[in-house]
RNA sequence: GCUCCGUUCGUCUAGUGGUUAGGACGCAAGGUUUUCAUCCUUGUAGCAGGGGUUCGAUUCCCCUACGGAGUACCA
């Protein structure tokens, strides 16, 4: 392994960052962390007709509230900038000579409607039409043209693009880190365009040039790359230069049938597919605004294609660190179960400092019109975190705690409003009215008291004060809800329970 | 079509040339409980198929099937 580890994410900002794209920022993220290495996000922009505003912005933030911190890159600088493709265009126009002098690359005048055409004629003959070492002879480029006929196109400001002269047939040996060696034939390759008409360079050329110029030591990406590694194998090869290592991470699929996750498997089955609420154009939703906390998020994702080789699941991201190796990252393509992620925040909902969840928790009920200090707001998290897998929950499990029923649940009351009940709810009225310390213990053991001394049915009565306090059959324990709504409260709602049942 | 990659319970996965194939989610049952949950216990279910290699294959090899990705002047 070499010793300086420089990993980096690579996106391109065409719309919101999906999941998947997270888990591969975050393995990258492990990799370079566990091994004192530096974690570059580059932007991969040269496709200047999908760029999408609010595109890179929403992919630093989603890094930053997952944890993920960056090192090198468009906001915080480094020593190989500019971290933006599209402010190297010079960069790599100059290698794409290179390439061209060293006879690796040839110039290519075919237009897009030409190439479009051949395209539709091989279909219908039920062929697929392939720019490779076969037919380029036959097409215009520099190669099949006489040098004049190039140089008076060149005159004349004819737009070319530069395509990769792939050898006519070679095996090329590849090593993957997750899925070790891999031979392909060059002659199954064609010649990639490396150098668009535009003057921006493609993906292959760029990532290749930009890989090589910021010393990138291990390239981790997503498996959707793999079958055009054998190009930038060839890509190295051709500029002479050490390539890094690689792995390709398995694909996310969707949680039922076919294929790889989608925007639309999220609108279907109603969970989120993106990190952070999408704002434009058609919008979608986000795991941190459904109410995920960004260590559950992290933590499952980091599941969903590694595995430790142990039982532990919860993972710090320290702990994730420290125990992260790509040899552990599993070769097949991994389901994503939204009841899975659940699971995760149900449990990060027990482990996180109560203090954390509750200053989430006040400004939830901040938007619900009401206040709350975050001692106050503490004591109700702790109450009900066990009954809640989101942080969106918490406001159903402590709404009552904030307002009295104003309407009484029919089935609820059918079931537990018995001819008892207003003569028992008149007495407790009493009983508690009687206590001075009206804490949660203190009410149970009087009421509970009262009911064994008159034979009372124990489900009868608290049932029945539970639906005059909340107004339904819900809730934590009900002389927690009482202490914490005080003692006059208490006998408010006792009232108007009464007077609204009987 | 062609190229490449993959295949262990429904899902995420561990695992080994000889194991009762382990864990987690889910689901089911039981327990706890004033409600609803939580929680605890138990259970449920798997090596894609066919050939080899081998004393023995889930594990190694081949084929098939299935799944996935790529096949743009997109990344």
């Amino acid at each position: 392994m070499k010793s300086n580890i420089r990993v980096r994410f690579a996106p391109s900002p065409t719309g919101p960052l999906h999941i998947g794209g997270v888990r591969t920022a975050l393995y990258n993220y492990l990799f370079a962390k566990k091994h004192r290495g530096k974690f570059i996000l580059r932007i991969e922009d040269t496709d200047r007709s999908r760029y999408i505003k609010g595109a890179e912005e929403y992919i630093m933030e989603s890094l930053g509230w997952c944890g993920i911190r960056v090192d090198e890159g468009v906001n915080e600088g480094g020593d190989y900038g500019p971290y933006r493709q599209s402010e190297r265009k010079d960069i790599y126009s100059k290698y794409a000579s290179m390439l061209l002098e060293s006879g690796w690359a040839y110039e290519a005048f075919d237009t897009p409607e030409e190439l479009e055409i051949l395209r539709k004629s091989h279909e219908e003959k039920g062929n697929t039409f392939v720019y490779d070492a076969k037919i380029r002879g036959k097409l215009k480029n520099s190669i099949s043209l006489p040098a004049d006929e190039v140089s008076r196109l060149h005159s004349e400001g004819v737009p070319y693009v530069i395509r990769f002269k792939m050898p006519v047939n070679e095996d090329i040996e590849m090593n993957d880190l997750v899925r070790g060696n891999i031979i392909v034939n060059s002659g199954t390759l064609d010649d990639k365009v490396l150098y668009k008409s535009d003057g921006m360079p493609t993906y292959h050329l760029a990532n290749v040039v930009d890989d090589h110029l910021m010393e990138i030591s291990h390239i981790i990406r997503g498996e959707e790359w793999l079958p055009s590694l054998a190009l930038h194998v060839m890509l190295y090869r051709a500029f002479g230069w050490e390539m890094p290592s690689c792995a390709h991470l398995p694909l996310l699929l969707k949680p039922t049938g076919k294929g790889k996750l989608s925007k639309r498997d999220g609108d279907k089955l109603g969970f989120p597919v993106f990190p952070l609420y999408w704002p434009y154009g058609e919008t979608a939703s986000g795991y941190r605004e459904e109410g995920y906390f960004p260590e559950a998020f992290v933590n499952m994702l980091a599941l969903l294609g590694w595995n430790p080789g142990t039982d532990k699941e919860i993972f710090s991201m320290n702990e994730l660190i420290e125990e992260f190796s790509i040899d552990r990252v599993g070769k097949s393509g991994a389901r994503f179960d939204p009841e899975k992620a659940r699971w995760f925040n149900h449990q990060y909902m027990q482990i996180l400092q109560v203090q954390k969840i509750a200053a989430e928790y006040v400004k939830i009920v901040g938007n619900k019109g009401y206040e709350i200090d975050i001692k106050r707001a503490s004591e109700l998290v702790e109450m009900v975190r066990g009954r809640v897998d989101l942080i969106s929950e918490l406001w159903h499990q402590t709404d009552f705690f904030f307002k009295g029923p104003e309407i009484y649940d029919e089935a609820a009351v059918k079931k537990r409003w018995k001819d008892d009940s207003p003569f028992q709810m008149q007495e407790l009225r009493s009983v508690l009215k009687a206590i001075i310390s009206f804490t949660s213990d203190e009410t149970e053991r009087e009421v509970k008291k009262w009911i064994q001394e008159n034979d009372y049915g124990m489900g009868d009565v608290l049932n029945a004060f539970r639906l005059i306090i909340v107004g339904e059959l819900r809730g934590p324990h009900l002389f927690d809800i009482i202490a914490f709504i005080g003692k006059e409260e208490t006998l408010k709602r006792l009232d108007k329970g009464l007077e609204c049942l009987s």
